[in-house]
DNA sequence: TTGATTAGTTAGCAC
DNA sequence: GTGCTAACTAATCAA
C-alpha cells in the first residue's frame, strides 16, 4: 500500500507496508496523491465519480502523506543542523589549536629578541658606551 | 483521562486530555499505573477481579505510559545536546577572540623589540663600534 | 521488562 | 492549503 522510499526494515528506515490508512477508494497511488496539484486531484476525484464521504477520505489521505513526508524532512533539517554544529565545533578547535602554536612561536621570538637586545646593551655597558635615550627614534 | 506533567495546552506541552487510550477498566490513574511495579499492579489487578482481556488493556496502558515518558526524555535529552553543543560553540569563540588579540599584542611587542635592536646596530655603525658575533651569547 | 530510538500520525501554529 | 514542529503511538533493539 505505502509507496515509500523502499525503505526495508523497521528501526532506521521506513516501515513498508505498515499504516493501516483506509483502504484507497480508487487506484490513485500514493506518489500520485501526495505530488498532483489540488486541481487535478479534484478533476480526478470528479472524474471517477467518488462520493462525497469517499472525496474527504481522500483529501485527508493526501494530507497524511504530506505530513509524512514534512516529518521526514524535519528529522533530516535536524540532523543535518546538529551535524553541522559539530563541523563547526571541529573545525573551531583547530583554529584554536593553530592560535596556540603561532602564540607559543611568539612568545619564544619574542623572548630571542629581548635577549639580544639586552646583550647589545649589555656590551655597550661592558665598553662604557654611552646610549642615546631616544634610541626608538633613530 | 492522562495525568501528564500539566502542560497546558498542544504545541510545545503534553498534549491534556488528547490521547484516546482505551478507557480506564478500573480507577488506578495513569501515575499510579506506569509507576507502581510489575508485581504490585497484578496484586491489584487480581483484588479488583478483573477480566483477562482488562489485565491485556491495563498492561497495554502502562506500556504506552512508560513510552509517552521515554519518548519524552528522549526529546528532552536531544535539545540537551544540541544546547550543550552551541554553549561549547560560543565558549571556543571567545577563546579565539581572546588568542587573536593576544596575537595581535604579540606581533606588536615583536615589531617594537626589533626596532629596538635594529636601532642598537645602527647606532653602532654610526659610531663605527664593531659588534661580536657571538652578541646572543654574552 | 525496561529504556531508548526511529518512523509515522495527529494537532495546531504560521504563512 | 502547505510546511513545520511538538507530542504521541507502535515497532524494534539492547541490556
Amino acid at each position: 500500500m505505502s509507496a515509500q522510499l523502499a525503505g526495508s526494515h523497521p528501526h532506521s528506515a521506513q516501515r513498508e507496508d505498515w499504516p493501516p490508512l483506509s483502504p484507497p477508494p480508487c487506484d490513485i497511488s500514493d506518489d500520485e496523491l501526495v505530488s498532483i496539484s489540488v486541481r487535478d486531484l479534484n478533476r480526478q476525484l470528479k472524474l471517477r465519480g467518488l462520493c462525497r464521504e469517499d472525496i474527504i477520505k481522500m483529501k485527508q489521505r493526501r494530507r497524511t502523506l504530506k505530513n509524512r513526508g514534512y516529518a521526514a524532512s524535519c528529522r533530516i533539517k535536524r540532523i543535518e543542523q546538529k551535524d553541522e554544529l559539530e563541523s563547526e565545533r571541529t573545525t573551531e578547535q583547530v583554529d584554536i589549536e593553530k592560535l596556540v602554536n603561532d602564540n607559543i612561536n611568539m612568545r619564544t621570538e619574542i623572548d630571542r629578541l629581548y635577549q639580544n637586545y639586552e646583550a647589545l646593551k649589555k656590551f655597550a655597558n661592558l665598553k662604557n658606551i654611552p646610549l642615546p635615550q631616544d634610541l626608538e627614534t633613530l
